[in-house]
DNA sequence: GGACAAGTGGGGAATTGTGGGGAATTCTCC
DNA sequence: GGAGAATTCCCCACAATTCCCCACTTGTCC
């Protein structure tokens, strides 16, 4: 299993290709065969989930009851942006048009690494995620593992 | 697992990189292979967790609900800042830009062991944070570890 | 004072990030 | 079904950054 952390400010060239930091694809497990699954993310953002740990969340959604009007719009919307891109051989990816729009990026990217995933963000919609934070970083950190 | 006791101040050369002391390598177990996560510590420092004491970090954050904001708020905030960094072979680390730039790292740095991590802080700003103290240490102690 | 260990700074080799061209494939229209 | 346009994929070269090695200076101990 991956594990990501560390951010990259990069460009995104005219062709709409990324790279991912060489830290990050170090990262990476033989399973996940250079490939991402790349789909929308929370707060305005892409995600990108090597092979391998985007097919063990497909196992849990593959769990959920169809007949459930909340489970199916759920599924559809997680699967509807998703899409598999691969690694070239300068370890970038290209990003979709739709997941560019959603995303609001044009030239310029941040990669961040999130544990099992990565995130790709608009550098100015990233700061202002940040100053829309409710809480400081020293203030969250005591509410999520504080006990 | 290590045990880091001290302080030193160091320069920060032009590359940005400074020696860690060398009783602080010392107390470096085999498991950490020569290498820290260095990423963003509370107060305006940076810490250095060896190897193996982030790994198990990380098994306490992946435990962790991902589709609740305030997890994605908090692992977005400490993984971000996080970059793997090996010493080198005169046993210094390179300091990454972002968290030079969050300390207010220049060409000074205090080495402060603190247990299980170790902590680099720009030594005016350690200052600062020393006079800021509510308590002085006799009380912190007290109150701390007094019962 | 001398030997050795630790800290400091710099050069150049190796790796990573960037942008572009053209071949191959897919899509659209007639 | 075929032609042409658009998109995707593969390869390449160059610029920028990181890593590895080395030499020198300073500090400590005998």
């Amino acid at each position: 299993m991956a594990s990501f952390k560390g951010q990259a400010a990069y460009s995104v060239d005219g062709k709409g290709r990324v790279a991912i930091p060489a830290k990050m694809r170090a990262a990476l497990s033989p399973e996940a065969k250079g490939t991402f699954t790349m789909t929308r993310g929370f707060e305005r953002c892409i995600f990108l989930y090597p092979l391998d740990e985007w097919e063990r969340m497909e196992a849990d959604i593959a769990g959920l009851n169809m007949y459930s009007r909340q489970n199916r719009d759920f599924v559809r919307s997680m699967l509807m942006w998703a899409d598999e891109v691969a690694l070239d051989a300068q370890g970038r990816v290209p990003l979709t048009r739709p997941l560019m729009e959603y995303a609001g990026i044009r030239e310029r990217a941040l990669i961040i690494g999130a544990l099992e995933r990565v995130e790709i963000w608009d550098p100015d919609a990233f700061a202002r995620y940040l100053e829309e934070q409710p809480a400081d970083y020293e203030t969250l950190a005591e509410r999520v593992m504080g006990g």
